[in-house]
Formats: C-alpha cells, structure tokens, sequence
DNA sequence: TTTATTCGGAAACGACCATTCCCTATTATC
DNA sequence: GATAATAGGGAATGGTCGTTTCCGAATAAA
C-alpha cells in the first residue's frame, strides 16, 4: 500500500492535482479504481495522503544531510546543496510537492494551504535552529539574524524547485556559495 | 478587449490553468461560449495570450521599479523589494503567472515551457545587466560574480512567490536587507 | 464441506468539461 | 432603404471526469 501511494505521489508531483485524473492514479498505483476508493475516501484524500508521506521523506532526507556537517555552518550548507540536488534533473523535473500545492491548491483549498504553511514554517525553523547552532559554536557570525536570513532561505529553496521544474541548470557550489554569503 | 483578457488573466493567476474552466472565463471576461472561441483559438490559446500580456506588463512594473533608482545597487533593491511587495497581500494571494506555469504546466506543455524558460532567462539577464551597471558605478564590488548572483536572485524572487501564494507575511525592508548581503 | 466475509476489478452513472454550431442583432455598403 | 457581412450570445454535443455499485474470487470460520 505504502508503494502504491509512492507511485500516486511520483504522477501528483510530476502531473499536479488538477490534471492527473483518477485513471492515470489506478494506472500508476497498479490498482483498480474501486480499490483505491476502498483504500482513500476520494481523490482528495489520495492527495492528502501523498503529500503527508512526501514531507516525512524529505523532512528525513534534508535531515540526514543536515548530519553530515561538523557544525551549524556545515550542516546549513549541506541543507542548501542537497535542496540544488533535488531541483535538478529527473527529480526536478518531477517536482517539489510543497511548492506545487503552494501554486496549484493553497488558494482554492484551506486544508492544503494550512499543510503548506506548516510544512514551510517547519523548514524555515529548521533553518533557523541551524543557524542559531552555528552561532552558538562560532561558525556563523553572531550578528546574523536567524529569522530573516532563514526566512529568505526558505525562498532560496523554494524558488530553486522553480526553477528546477522549468529545467533551467543549478550550478550547486557556485548557487551555495553565493548564498552562503548570507551568513557573514 | 484587453480589458477582457485582463480578466482572464486574474482567473489563470488565482487558479492556474487546469481548475479555470470556460465558464470560469466566460463568467470573468463577461463574454459568451461562442466570443471566446471568436476571439481565441481554443483555451490554451486564452492562456498563452495572457501569459503575454502578464510578463510585458510585469516587465514594465519591474523597469520602472529599476529606473527609481540613483546607481546599478538602488536600482537592483528597488527591484527586489518591487518583488517582495507583488508577493504580498492580494497581488501575492493571486500569484505569479510565470511561477504558476512553471510549476503545472512546463512538465506537460512544451509551448509554455519555453516561454517560462524565456523569461526566467530575461529577468536573470536584467538583474545581471544592473549588477554590472553597480559595479561600473562603483556601488557593487567588482568580484561579486554577475551571473551566479543574478541566479540565485532569480531563485529569491520566485520563492517570494511561492511563499506569498501560501500567505505566509514576508517584510519587504527586513527581507531585501538581507539579501543585499549577496552583494558585498 | 459449507458459510460468511473481505478484497480487488470492471462496468455504469451523473456531472461537467472543452468545443462546435446556429441564431440574432448590429454595422457597413451599395 | 435593402442587403451583405460580422460579431456576439447561447443551446447542443461528444467526451471525460470523479464516484458508486455490483460482481466474482479468495480467505477464514464453523
């Protein structure tokens, strides 16, 4: 069931909600429509149950990337380079979920809007804990303002999965080391 | 006319394209069924034109934001926080055109993706083109690289987008004052 | 072995979509 | 003033959508 609804989330975020109709769910999810609607009340509640399961991947993904740092500067680059990672190529052309949801439903549909919301304010503080690390051990200097710098952060990543969708080239270190100036 | 593509325009920013139907259209641009297929090929034809109108229009919001400006450094903030403010409130509520393309419809649809990368293209270039104007004047260091800065500009601004579509508050001085730091 | 129950599959249904067609005014032309 | 031409309005249409319902197979209980 948890494969199935991978398959569902790869065609939500390749395809957004509005155009990917419940055939091309069956056909991706190899299952028969009266299955599904016996798994997921409706397509809605399909949508809803891939975007939950795409944000505890990718919450736990930036995680494990964040951990490969020795302090709050590292940890905080190595954030922004794994999120140029997943802007490019196949994974993004697929798509970032959040962002797409942001765009397509968060202006139409309030329990999509208030995931949306939480999931942003839950990266940007994610964002700002690692700052406020690396001041703490004496990687970034004291002055940064967390909030505002992790505030536009969350535009940088944002606005990269844009980008990466209209598949224009990142250039990972030259876009992270750029924006790490950020933290002088 | 203008003024009834004006309305369609309004409609695709607010929904996108897949979830405005004809008699969302129709209903906007006070036009019949049969004076939109008159006037316009087929929906995505509506579409294409007011993905026209909207990046000329916004194109000469964001010169004019540029020419308030004494050298290439004002010019390029007044630009940015020009982002900022149509990120915000009901113009941020009704979202970006191009963002929105971006996001649903250049996976799918290679006519709009072309135009998304086209004018993704000519913004990073005109953000370029005023990094170079500051460093001419002796507002921006000379080593601050023009194309790699002038991406991850592009990524700020798109991402204002996506967080202003989600409603979160973003604070124009506060925000742009950081990011200035990617000029030192 | 028989019965009850759960599960997946496919056909059926009503609603709505994009598009076409036709009709009616209104304007321009002679 | 009559007529041709055009623009706009709205009903009709074929197709597809999301959803429901029904049916058969497989499994567990008795």
């Amino acid at each position: 069931m948890d494969t199935a609804l991978d398959r569902a989330l790869r065609v939500f975020r390749e395809r957004g909600y509005h155009a990917t109709s419940i055939g091309d769910l069956t056909a991706a999810m190899r299952l028969a429509t009266g299955s599904v609607y016996k798994a997921f009340r409706d397509k809605h509640a399909v949508f809803l149950a891939a975007f939950e399961r795409y944000t505890a991947v990718r919450g736990e993904q930036t995680r494990s990337a964040a951990a490969r740092g020795g302090n709050g500067r590292e940890r905080l680059r190595n954030v922004l380079l794994s999120y140029v990672e997943h802007s490019q190529g196949v994974e993004g052309r697929r798509g970032c979920l959040v962002v797409g949801s942001a765009v397509e439903l968060s202006a139409v549909d309030p329990a999509v809007r208030a995931r949306v919301s939480a999931q942003l304010e839950t990266n940007e503080n994610f964002i700002a804990g690692l700052i406020r690390e690396g001041q703490a051990d004496g990687s970034i200097p004291g002055h940064v303002d967390a909030d505002d710098t992790a505030r536009l952060m969350i535009c940088i990543t944002q606005g990269m999965r844009v980008v990466g969708k209209a598949r224009l080239p990142l250039d990972g270190p030259r876009l992270v080391g750029v924006a790490m100036k950020l933290l002088a």
